[in-house]
RNA sequence: CGCGGGAUAGAGCAGUCUGGAAGCUCGUCGGGCUCAUAACCCGGAGGUCGUAGGUUCAAAUCCUUCUCCCGCAA
């Protein structure tokens, strides 16, 4: 089939790859204009556009896809169907009805949950078992049109966010090809999302990283996994950010006492106090310093045991 | 030119302000002790102090250049 593909970050970028590995048509990729990178130096292109200009797609990076002028040109593209990987803008009924199979969308979620911007550290951080892609039909709202195909894999224990796009990463590419493999043949089935089920989960926030060590350990271990590779878990300690990479419940040091936000170092290891257990820190990093773990940190550190986190 | 931290042994750091023998905690290697050990004791190897230049009798340290890493802000 002859496809434009709109997508943005990494998941995506996978997606475009297994398009160009198949048989279809790539119209053209539609992705975000470029940002300005970190410290002021030079532009970063998002993933799509990378792996775009690698195989010499045609790109196009609207203001606002909506725009008529930009609907115009997807129009002359004739496309059989439009893919959406994490696009990062909302499409409108301009688009939506312009393709002749409609809008597919590749969503990293068991929907109806997990609408939204961020299914995939949610899942990580509220303990999920299992999570999956869904491949659905576009419409007007969020995440809500039919669904075609879902796939399923079950959560590890120490599962990351990062860890976890990887793995959704290498599915949604093969379940994206099935689908539209049914829908050029016309098997492909549409069916409703339950909206009394639905969930939504908005974008993450920086400032979601900042741990609270007034709640439970486990669940603070949670949000540490969820929120990498980004935005990060962090706490400050003598004015300094700490970002927290990597913890673990400290089954074996039970018995190591620490008032919540209190930090210990015992046996070259570091704690900090939550409201039950505390909590082992395992892989650190300190503003300035690279990420290092615990043992290396306390043997150069000047933090002493017993200092709370502010 | 957005703001800031950093680069010293394989790892993590101190020393820089106030110029004057290259240090600490580990790791590693060898030996000892031990029923035994990631424990303890003794000993050794391992550094162009990120790069280039300048000041000085003397530079890790002061001045300037460049490179790389990182935090923030967007």
């Amino acid at each position: 089939m002859k496809i434009v593909f709109m997508g943005t970050p990494d998941i995506a970028a996978g997606v475009l790859a297994s398009l160009l590995d198949s048989e279809h048509e790539i119209l053209g990729v539609v992705t975000q204009p470029d940002k300005p990178n970190q410290r002021g130096n030079g532009i970063t292109f998002s993933p799509v556009k990378q792996k775009a200009l690698e195989a010499g797609l045609k790109i196009f990076q609207p203001q606002k896809a909506s725009d008529e002028a930009f609907v115009e040109e997807l129009r002359k593209l004739a496309p059989d169907v439009i893919v959406v990987v994490a696009f990062g803008q909302i499409l409108k009924n301009n688009i939506l009805s312009l393709p002749k199979y409609g809008c597919i969308n590749v969503h990293a979620s068991l929907l109806p949950k997990y609408r939204g911007a961020s299914p995939i550290q949610w899942a990580v951080i509220n303990g999920d078992e299992e999570t999956g892609v869904t491949i659905m039909h576009m419409d007007a709202g969020i995440d809500t049109g039919d669904m075609i195909l879902q796939k399923k894999i079950t959560l590890a224990p120490d599962e990351t966010a990062g860890s976890l796009f990887d793995r959704l990463t290498e599915i949604s590419g093969p379940t994206l090809l099935e689908a539209l493999k049914s829908i050029e043949d016309g098997t492909a089935v549409s069916i409703p999302q339950n909206d009394a089920e639905a969930t939504y989960v908005s974008m993450l926030k920086k400032s979601m990283g900042k741990l609270n060590f007034n709640h439970s350990a486990v669940e603070l271990e949670r949000l540490i996994r969820g929120l990498i590779p980004w935005p990060g878990a962090y706490t400050f300690v003598g004015g300094k950010m700490l970002k927290i990479w990597k913890a673990g419940i400290a089954a074996d040091y039970e018995d190591v006492e620490a008032a919540a936000g209190q930090i210990r170092i015992v046996d070259n290891a570091v704690f900090i106090g939550t409201e039950d257990k505390p909590l082992e820190i395992l892989e650190l990093q300190l503003e300035g310093k690279k990420r290092m773990a615990a043992s290396d940190f306390v043997r150069g550190t000047v933090i002493a045991d017993g200092t709370f986190v502010e």
